[in-house]
DNA sequence: CACTATTTGCAACTAAGTTGCAAATAGTAC
DNA sequence: GTACTATTTGCAACTTAGTTGCAAATAGTG
């Protein structure tokens, strides 16, 4: 994992250092999209500034080794480019009841059709709905009411 | 256009107020999204406080009579759901050019097809690339260059 | 016209993200 | 290893979208 880090780092010629090392072996680590925040609390008590945080993902965004989504609230997530088509992301799924978000990694999905004139550079899709989780978790419930 | 919105606020049981016919209005007239701060703009200086926008958008929100979409700032955009279907809202296409963003209202589109135990309850799309004024304007310059 | 529940505007607040700047450090040259 | 410089980092102060609490205003009703 700190390998591939490195490997990632020196592929756009950006200094090794440990902050954003340590940014990128999170990246690396989860499957799923991470705030600023959820970074710094994944890392640990020796987590980066945020600021540091903030300009190492927009620099990785620039270099797109990083993709950015605004899901259903004001802040912005983030996930390593590696899972993405060029011209499209994976679907993006948020449980409206544990709000937690899903990549939909192994779903494949075709481009819309866009108007004469319009030229497509990336294609996002967002679904809301219930997750497995809390779908099965909702039938236990109205179970335990009869 | 006033009318219309009259009937919108009565069919949610909502109060017959300035502030509300004015944003409704606004909504109505307009085929993009729109943001607080634009609503304010185009209502102009009698314009609701932003508290009050804030307020009446999320009631209408509720009542399902508008939708929110993140697309790619930290601001809300809001819209009439009228152009929306139950599981799915029309794309939304953003010019990374003009920043401007488009209602593509006339597209059909398919709901993807997600893994066993996620249920759907909206779907967006979110398209980035350039659009066709901003295309033409950049073969105008590359003709200007040579 | 009077009454009351609802709505509005204002000021103060919250939280995500940004900026400027001085101190620390990676990469390089010797 | 040591010295040097451009880059990077952390901190404090700031910006901005959106929220909250509360007193004043008003829509709908009798």
């Amino acid at each position: 994992m700190n390998h591939r880090a490195t490997e990632l780092l020196g592929s756009v010629h950006l200094r090794q250092t440990e902050p954003r090392l340590a940014i990128l072996r999170t990246l690396l680590k989860t499957d799923t999209l991470l705030t600023q925040e959820q970074i710094a609390e994944q890392i640990g008590p020796d987590a980066p500034n945020k600021t540091t945080i903030y300009r190492t993902l927009t620099q990785l965004l620039d270099k797109n080794l990083v993709h950015q989504a605004y899901l259903d609230d004001r802040t912005s997530h983030f996930e390593l480019a590696h899972h993405c088509g060029e011209r499209q992301c994976h679907p993006h799924f948020t449980c409206v009841h544990c709000k937690q978000t899903h990549c939909l990694t192994g779903i494949s999905t075709q481009l819309v059709e866009l108007p004469k004139g319009f030229s497509v550079q990336r294609q996002q899709i967002h679904i809301d709905g219930v997750c497995p989780n809390c779908q099965t978790m909702n039938k236990t419930k109205e179970i335990e009411r009869v």
